[in-house]
DNA sequence: ACAAATATCGAGTGTGTACTCGAATTTAGA
DNA sequence: TCTAAATTCGAGTACACACTCGATATTTGT
């Protein structure tokens, strides 16, 4: 047997079934950043990947599976979070990010619909979103108090708020970006307040 | 005639009227809230008020309209925006509006959820996010130009860029605190930032 | 009290939703 | 090639949605 037990007589999925997968996948990004996941529909989603949704149920057994597929897949294609070489320093990681971020508003806009969104009762993404700010907390102020180890940060700033704070101005300013782009410079803001926390070497 | 012309035999709405749009503006502002507006319905905002859906309809000829009722009447209760006395620091009314606002979470919750998902397309509330966010950068902008003025702004901060990172620290820091109150004190962190941004007297 | 304007609602409309079922088609291993 | 598994989809289900219509009940000015 090349698999678990002689009584599973599986075979497993077929050669084009991971292609599709990723194509719903991106697909579904796309119409959950338009509209938001309540806003969104399965049938959309079918037809932008053109198959019946019947079909895309095949892939994935409800919408809501759907959408933490989407929202592990962003996980893996933007480099995210503690994904830095360890020479390159946080503020610069930061601000590579934001400039980044900038190509693909559509990522942008899903992160900050969706995120928003799952606040709302019964939400299927409210887990992903609270471990995903408990462990981006958690990043940046190891990378705070690192600094502050080293006497680079600004004396009576505190690590956690400013961890917090850091993620709050970043997500903020990308809502700000979405609305009207032209209104405001993300990676500038993000810029002024690292250059305030952070002291040169 | 009482009122213009008299091809228009106009009575007006009836006493208890003004107490029933109030009710029904309450209850749909905790429905949307809790379920943003695409997952809230007119249905679920009856029953809370206890009326039919139908009666509902009569008061706002549509669910948009309801949601701009609930925007506007957001605008008058809180007092919101440049609303502080001429001898009130910038300061001091921001932190005391954030102390406040941790006493009505449904209120902060509306906020955030509606502001998001007016970025998804065709939402009804956007032009109400939109106009509310050039109106309060303009209005911040301005006090720190002031401040600028009086020599109490620190060098190098840009008045235009100091006033969207403060309200997007705002917005980001409410998200956080939605998610979990007790992962973030809201009104420090601002407290924070202002005493980096504003010099003593 | 009377008549007209307002308020309330039951019933219905058309549409969209996620999801199910069963049958037909395609693929892959032997 | 042959068979069983994986894939596809048309048809259908049950339900929720915003909104309409017309008829009834209530309020108000006179």
């Amino acid at each position: 047997m090349t698999t678990s037990s002689a009584s599973a007589p599986k075979r497993g999925p077929y050669a084009k079934s991971k292609q599709r997968r990723e194509n719903i996948v991106i697909a579904a990004h796309e119409v959950f950043a338009e509209h938001g996941y309540k806003g969104g529909s399965l049938q959309v989603v079918a037809d932008r990947v053109g198959m019946s949704q019947t079909s895309l149920l095949h892939y994935f057994p409800s919408k809501s599976a759907l959408l933490l597929a989407v929202l592990n897949w962003r996980d893996t294609v933007t480099g995210d979070g503690g994904s830095r070489s360890p020479e390159e320093s946080l503020a610069s990681a930061v601000i590579r990010q934001a400039r980044f971020n900038e190509t693909v508003p559509g990522v942008v806009e899903l992160y900050t619909v969706l995120c928003a969104e799952s606040l709302t009762a019964k939400h299927p993404g409210r887990d992903y979103f609270t471990q995903r700010y408990e462990g981006l907390r958690r990043s940046y102020s190891r990378s705070f108090t690192a600094l502050a180890r080293e006497g680079r940060l600004r004396s009576g700033v505190d690590p956690e708020r400013a961890a917090a704070s850091l993620i709050a101005l970043w997500d903020g300013i990308q809502t700000q970006w979405l609305m009207d782009p032209d209104s405001v410079d993300m990676a500038q803001c993000l810029q002024d307040y690292l250059d305030f926390l952070i002291l040169p070497e």
